[in-house]
DNA sequence: TCAATTTGACCGCC
DNA sequence: GGCGGTCAAATTGA
């Protein structure tokens, strides 16, 4: 890999450890928009460190002839465990994996753009709930190995863990968005660049050190606390603490008629409410262990 | 009738 | 031996 990512990584890291440190020592009824920063500055750290975390794989498997790879799959290793209190002791799994987090508020299970057969079911230690195990529909006639194991979340049982193993060999119709749905990447475009403008704006803000009552008046903010509105992106990374994960929470304004048609348009031109999720890694928007709240496309 | 789900049994890893 | 993952027969439902 190159030295310089890795140091940005390393930077990072300590840069992450730092601005949460901050944040949990704010006094909330003081300086809520210090906190509002600080989070920002979590929340963009972390997306930086999963971008050099990607870039650091794809060195580390470029340079898998040099025998320099363990050390980096060690340090990713080790901080991934350190910020997700994963157990070391996992068993092994199957290739390509994928976790991800999706608030069900209401609906049983969000659809996910594949058909999936439920193979098994099982009460796993320790967790209140059980742990269904999911293959691809076409497994059979098309000889697709992907996988999923879902399982309610023990703290809060609107929440399902959702672990993706294997990729889709089956080519399912529903996902194919970049050839039919190629509007609707634009249209995904256009909302990225929404959400640039509510960072820059939430900049401008933190620059002129604005009071709360201009605040106010601001169209644009970012959510302060854990309550969650109705349509709400919510983002997480994996490297997110419980405390802090409502500052992965983009408030779109509701008076903000340009993004809710954005919004709508993309729920309805998809026929059902379907986000799939191989298309949002694919796009960048999620990376592994993602939490992502769906109760916008059930609400 | 057939596909999907349920559930108890079995298997392999730690 | 315990636990998680898978198998496969039984059951359900469209």
């Amino acid at each position: 890999m190159g030295s310089s990512t890795a140091i940005v990584l390393s930077e990072l890291i300590q840069l992450h450890s730092l601005a949460k440190t901050l944040s949990d020592q704010l006094n909330q009824s003081q300086v809520e928009l210090s906190r509002t920063i600080a989070r920002d500055i979590i929340f963009a750290i972390e997306k930086t460190i999963c971008a050099a975390k990607t870039c650091i794989r794809g060195e580390a498997e470029h340079e898998l002839s040099n025998g320099r790879v363990q050390d980096f799959h060690k340090t990713i290793h080790e901080f991934d465990c350190r910020e997700q209190k994963i157990p070391k002791k996992r068993k092994r799994l199957c290739g390509w994996a994928s976790h991800v987090r999706v608030s069900t508020e209401g609906a049983e299970m969000p659809h996910d753009g594949h058909s999936w057969r439920k193979y098994g079911q099982k009460d796993i230690l320790g967790a209140k709930y059980p742990r269904a195990y999911y293959r691809c529909t076409h497994r059979k006639n098309r000889g697709c190995s992907a996988m999923k194991q879902v399982q309610k979340s023990t703290e809060n049982p609107s929440v399902l863990d959702i672990t993706y193993l294997g990729n889709h060999t089956c080519s399912n119709p529903q996902q194919d968005y970049s050839a039919s749905n190629s509007h609707l990447l634009d249209q995904h475009q256009r909302f990225l660049d929404r959400q640039k403008n509510l960072m820059k704006n939430l900049d401008f803000q933190s620059q002129h050190n604005q009071d709360p009552k201009s605040m106010e008046s601001f169209p644009s903010s970012v959510v302060l606390d854990g309550a969650k509105a109705d349509n709400e992106f919510f983002f997480s990374s994996p490297l997110m603490s419980p405390a802090s994960t409502g500052s992965n929470c983009l408030s779109l304004p509701p008076f903000d008629p340009e993004l809710d048609e954005l919004i709508s348009a993309a729920i309805s031109e998809a026929e059902s409410p379907v986000m799939d999720f191989d298309f949002m890694r694919e796009l960048g928007m999620m990376d592994v262990d993602t939490q992502f709240d769906t109760s916008i496309f059930f609400a």
